[in-house]
Parts: structure tokens; sequence; C-alpha cells
DNA sequence: ACATTATATGGAAATATGTTCATATGTTCA
DNA sequence: TGAACATATGAACATATTTCCATATAATGT
């Protein structure tokens, strides 16, 4: 079952180098993961995740949401930057008030099956 | 400075109490988003990433992943304990070897969903 | 028992992240 | 024009995260 190969980036003699060969394609898609993975990492804050969550309900302004978790109103527009930056939310104008909302409907899809995961365990 | 004494951290004169009292359900399953940001969060490296991606195709043991990566041992056992402990992969041992694989097949439904938002953008 | 090997783990260092404070920007209205 | 207000942003601070190093643990074979 096992193979005994030299493998000379790894200090391991015991390396499985079919499994290696059929997995190593993946490296060369680096690029694709790491947007995958700074996409996650956007959704991986407790603050945003209820921003989202709330966004899902309808549209807010930067000082509603500020109010509604109790939260400074710089710590909102920080975080609501990095949704912007990550495509999630968009925003419009009204006079003084900036009015956020959703910009992507797979997040809702995203977050159900988050749920699904984390019902199963 | 008249302030609102209902929301304590927010310094603004006009809010949208309506929006606020219609979302302000999300604040009481607080609970349920951590555990959603948690999982987005252990999801949101690209090591991490790449590991799931490369379970996707094949159970892999420590050693192998190293290799594949070009990384340290110690830092993908670290790495897989992070997702163990999100229940995203399990293990098993055969002699000194452990093999890894995955835990929950919605990951790859999660990856999907999330490439569709990076495409779409 | 001892050496070897694969993996796990604690601690340290470098880096990243989230929040707050102070202040800037942009808009409205007197 | 200037005051008032909603939002944005840079800097600073505290905390979290990731990786590496050194070493511990566990399994195997001699």
């Amino acid at each position: 079952m096992d193979r005994n190969d030299d493998f000379e980036s790894c200090s391991c003699t015991i390396i499985h180098e079919d499994v290696i060969k059929k997995v190593r394609a993946i490296i060369s898609e680096e690029d694709k993961f790491y947007e995958l993975a700074e996409l996650f990492k956007v959704l991986g804050d407790l603050t945003r995740v209820k921003i989202i969550k709330a966004l899902l309900e309808s549209e807010m302004c930067v000082c509603d949401i500020s109010a509604l978790f109790g939260m400074n109103q710089s710590a909102i527009s920080h975080q609501l930057r990095i949704l912007k930056q990550a495509r999630l939310v968009k925003f419009r104008r009204d006079g003084k008030v900036v009015y956020y909302s959703l910009d992507d409907h797979h997040v809702e899809q995203l977050f159900d099956c988050g749920f699904t995961h984390i019902k199963e365990n």
C-alpha cells in the first residue's frame, strides 16, 4: 500500500506519488483559490455576517446599522468598506445619508449552505 | 448633545426606527451567526482552502500534503487541526501514517457557490 | 531497549485584523 | 457662508492568526 519514494521537498520518505501527481494540478490554480479564500475571509467575521444578514432584510443606512448593533459608526463604516471591496454590498446616497444594500444574491445561498454544515455537526 | 437613549452607542439623530425594529430579531440569533462566521473564518485561508480542495480529490497523509504545497509539516498539522475542530475533515491512522479526508460534502457546494460570486464580478 | 519515522503540539515571531479615536469629506439648510 | 450632521478614513492599539522551530508523542522494526 505504501510507496517508498524519495521526494526532495519533504523530509518524509513515505510519499504517495500517485496521489501527489493526481492532486498537483490544484497548485496551478492557486490564484483562483486565493480569491475564494479572500471571499470566505470577508464572510468570516461576526460583525460582517450580521450586517449581511440585516441587509438581507432591508437596505439600511450606516447609522441604522451602528444603532442596531450598538457599535461605533466608524467600525461599521470600515466593515462596509470591506464588504464593498468584496462586491458583496452596494450603496446609494440620499442627501447626507448613505444606504447600503446587498449586491450579490449568492450570499444567501452561501449562508444556507453554511448553516447546513453547522446543523449536521 | 441630544441623543437617542435607546441607541446609546450612536449619536445620529436620523434613525429609521421601523427598519431597526424589523431587523432587530437577528441580534437574538447572534450565537447562530457566530458559528457561521467561525465556519467562514476557517475557510478563509489559502492553505486550508487548498487542503480541502486536495482532499476533495483524494484522501492524503500529512506528509503528502506538506510535499504537495512545499510547506512545513508542522504548518500543515496545525491547519489540519483547525479543519478537524471545524469538523470539515476526519482522519484514520494506519501505522505511523495519518490519512485525512473530508468529513463534509457541503464544502464542495460552498466552494461552488463562492466561485459563482467571484465569476460574476 | 533503541533507532527511525510520521505526526502533534507548545512557544515565539511576524503579520493580519478589528475597533476606537480624531479628523476629513460631503451634503443640507439657515 | 457657516453650522450641523452623516459618513469616510488614517493612525494607533489590542488581539488574533499563521508559520517556523524545537520537541513531544506514537508506531514500527531491529
